[in-house]
DNA sequence: GTTTTTTGAACGATTATGAACGATTTTGCA
DNA sequence: TGCAAAATCGTTCATAATCGTTCAAAAAAC
């Protein structure tokens, strides 16, 4: 292999795990010990990477889409905020509500309050975000716990949400273009794909860059949803074009 | 694990819980004592955290709930802390553990931190512990939730623990006499019940105020029991009552 | 075929780790 | 409150892991 490639998937690596020992990293790329260790040199001396004992981080904060729950993920907050409000906004008093796992739906979840008859989610955030409230009863699916998510996975979350039936789903993707809605993590889509298959209704809440971005799982080829709610960034023609296709599109926060 | 990983984990551990235990960290952590006391000087050092007797606190109070309403409950609270640490003593490394929600199973899963290999619960808080550590595989039953306790409860949760199987189970109840174990919450006793029924082994936490003490629900005759983790405030009759029976109690902080 | 680059191993230097032990603080009890 | 016991803390030290350097062999480039 090539060196420059290979310092390539070690950076790659290290940016979506923050931290890496040299062992691992040695596993990862098949050369000796030497050799990482100059890898990593090189790195750090173009301020890819910060080596530390035993192996390196990533010098950014990890690589977070919109599935990645962290408390310091403060992009794009504003816009999501205001997504989720509008989403919340399109649920009727009582109604029984199927809540995705993400940023956006949880910023959907904290403003739905109590607006909600029943709400059904994998997401732990989602969650506690309804612990202390006793009006809303919250149906909580089966499932492994995908850690850095917080996001219930497997069989039986899908099976959950199978054999449930919503009047509302508030979902999120990574990524919308012309043809359909694409997420990111396989775990996930199968889930998702439950979620719309039993709600009368599905919404979507995609901040703006998530247009046009196309991620390597197809979700959803729109056939099946009913709204997107975006905010002011997302570009007008492919808004148009979504219209054109009888979506309900609504643009939150201008 | 290289330091700074494990000091990341750390902070981000104790800007969950407010306030940790010196062993709690060590058995989060993986690490020995003097390691972790040296990782907490350095974020001490860089004012990350506080430094406490016995442990370490966050500078600020954290964000959310999460957890934290699960450890509000302080009565017994060293008591409970003692008997959690002796039942996650008595699970050996890699195991599957079954646990109940509950304060004192809380203190236990607290304990437990990356011993077990696979841990099922029905408990919120349990969960939210679990979320951060990708060592431990994590099973939450489905269930709806039970507002403040946060457990998840329901015949989704009940049919999740008949279909799995367990090398340590480790419950609470509200009451113990010579006759049996009793529990409180009608929608939780299934759920117990098959938790008993799915382990090798079976543990029950219960604190000395729980002694002599009969409750609406009889959970169990004693007979599926293997272990009872008490303190040193049960009355020493009906412990000697319970291994005339058969059982191994443990005496927990004496 | 020669030169340059890259690679893997070896070795002393450095750093991190875990245990031990006396000093200090906290806790339990009268 | 005061005392004794227990727990915790800070320090030290030996061990283990990791780092940086050097060097010869292999691979690639010329």
């Amino acid at each position: 292999m090539q060196p420059e490639e290979r310092q390539a998937r070690i950076e790659a690596y290290l940016l979506k795990a923050e931290f890496a020992s040299l062992e691992e990293l040695v596993h990862f790329s098949g050369a000796s010990i030497s050799t990482v260790r100059r890898d990593l040199l090189v790195l750090e001396g173009g301020q890819r990477i910060r080596r530390t004992h035993g192996g390196a981080r990533s010098l950014q904060p990890p690589k977070t889409d919109e599935f990645v729950f962290s408390a310091r993920d403060t992009r794009q907050a504003v816009q999501k905020e205001a997504i989720g409000t509008a989403c919340a906004a399109l649920v009727g008093p009582g109604q029984t509500v199927t809540l995705d796992s993400g940023t956006t739906c949880f910023q959907a979840a904290r403003q739905l309050g109590e607006r909600a008859g029943q709400v059904v989610t994998n997401s732990l955030p989602v969650a506690n975000l309804f612990s202390s409230s006793s009006r809303v009863e919250l149906h909580l699916s089966g499932g492994v716990l995908y850690p850095r998510l917080g996001t219930l996975v497997g069989p039986q979350a899908t099976e959950t949400f199978s054999r449930t039936h919503a009047d509302v789903a508030i979902l999120s993707a990574s990524g919308i273009a012309e043809d359909g809605i694409y997420s990111s993590h396989a775990l996930i889509v199968d889930i998702q794909r439950a979620m719309i298959a039993g709600a009368d209704r599905v919404i979507f809440g995609l901040d703006h860059t998530k247009f046009g971005r196309r991620s390597l799982f197809p979700l959803s080829d729109l056939t099946d949803v009913d709204v997107i709610v975006t905010d002011p960034g997302a570009p007008a023609d492919l808004l148009a074009a979504l219209r054109a296709r009888g979506l309900e599109v609504v643009v939150a926060g201008k």
